[in-house]
DNA sequence: CGAAAAGTTGAAAATGGTCAAGTACGGTGG
DNA sequence: CCACCGTACTTGACCATTTTCAACTTTTCG
């Protein structure tokens, strides 16, 4: 899998170096800790286990040929990733800030305590999604969507941290950083939200009609 | 659900009309037939049925909420349609051409003939790969996609019918029509296909090994 | 404090969309 | 059989949006 070095090349720090986990047993089940940055499972290994976010956040990530990276999706508490259609992996996944996982092994076991199909549905219910809103939608609207999915994370509260940087929200809208910062700005200068906080990442919604009505 | 009215206006011939076939009785898994430009299912209708294509094409798309068409995927023979998310479809599938379909009811039963986490796993995969390429290919690489797509469903053979029109394609693949048709003409002028027949809907690979190359 | 990383901003370039015109084809009716 | 019409497709000119490239500011961290 030649990509892997590609991957922890560009997009890891240089001191994180190749950490993706080794394999978990299947039969433990007992949750543990990722650190920030450090990978969760790569493209090429084995797909017995998928994972339920406790707390943290998560990136799950595709590279092309060209070394260019295609964030997924994120993923936060309570929610399910890693679940494969074949028997290895064809994605990255990697914690973005400190998190608690619970993994579940898939293999053979008749009877699992969670719903395969249910996730599977979900996920491409989201990934079809996703695709019209990415593949119609303005650099703006692209934006503002995303502001609105990391607001409804944050419920009864009008401000929150963004624990991704710009690139990694640039890699998930299909935009460059530039035009993240620029619509992050346009958001700002029509007062719909306000930014502050280490590297502009502390977000509040000013106008959530306003922001509403640009996600649509 | 206000956008099946739109939907037919938009995309269906007029003689058409909104004749999108009742549910099957969940029971008779007899095969059966639909013409060209004929609704299978639309958004809002009840999802306990999924199908199989058994002859013909099947297109399913989802509608924006400013009346943009965009096609999720083409179903040819052998391919499964209609696994849904919820209890209702939240997109529209109709013929392309003359079909035969075969309806398997996925309501209660507990052993179906068919594996559902299969078929939702694989769409999600297809469904991921279509996002990278949507988003990160440009309009030439994504009609030389589609145009490998198609030419894949036609082994031994360098030479086959679109059965879509350049309007579905550009629906599919996030262009416009004059863009497709752009897109069309410079592989044709490259000498990568030829164009002949009703419509310019005949294509012939003459360069397989380009069209590779532009669609990686 | 200084260097590296992250974020922002501006100007030029590229890509695809929009609008408008023109061509080819198939079906209908004289 | 041919003229006509409507649809599908193509092409050109122009325009809008986003990317690219570059400079600059701010923040983070050793």
């Amino acid at each position: 899998m030649t990509t892997l070095n590609q991957a922890v090349d560009r997009h890891l720090p240089a001191s994180t170096g190749m950490d993706f986990m080794e394999q978990r047993k299947p039969t433990s089940s007992t949750a543990f800790k990722v650190r920030a940055g450090q990978g969760i499972y790569c493209e090429g290994q084995r797909a017995n286990v998928i994972y339920q976010v406790q707390s943290g956040a998560v990136r799950v990530y595709r590279l092309m040929q060209n070394g260019q990276r295609h964030i997924l999706s994120f993923y936060g508490p309570e929610e399910w990733f890693g679940l494969q259609d074949g028997p290895f992996h064809d994605d990255f996944a990697e914690a973005i800030c400190d998190c608690q996982l619970q993994p579940f092994s898939i293999g053979g076991l008749p009877t699992l305590p969670v719903n395969l199909l249910g996730i599977a549905l979900t996920s491409l219910a989201y990934a079809n999604s996703r695709q019209l809103m990415i593949v119609r939608q303005s650099a703006l609207e692209r934006v503002a969507v995303f502001m609105k999915e990391m607001a409804d994370r944050h419920p009864g509260v009008n401000e929150f941290e963004l624990v991704m940087s710009r690139a990694d929200i640039a890699d998930y809208l299909g935009l460059t950083v530039e035009s993240v910062a620029r619509s992050f700005t346009k958001l700002r200068t029509s007062g719909i939200i306000r930014l502050h906080g280490r590297g502009q990442r502390y977000v509040r919604i000013v106008n959530a009609d306003a922001l509403a009505a640009l996600s649509m």
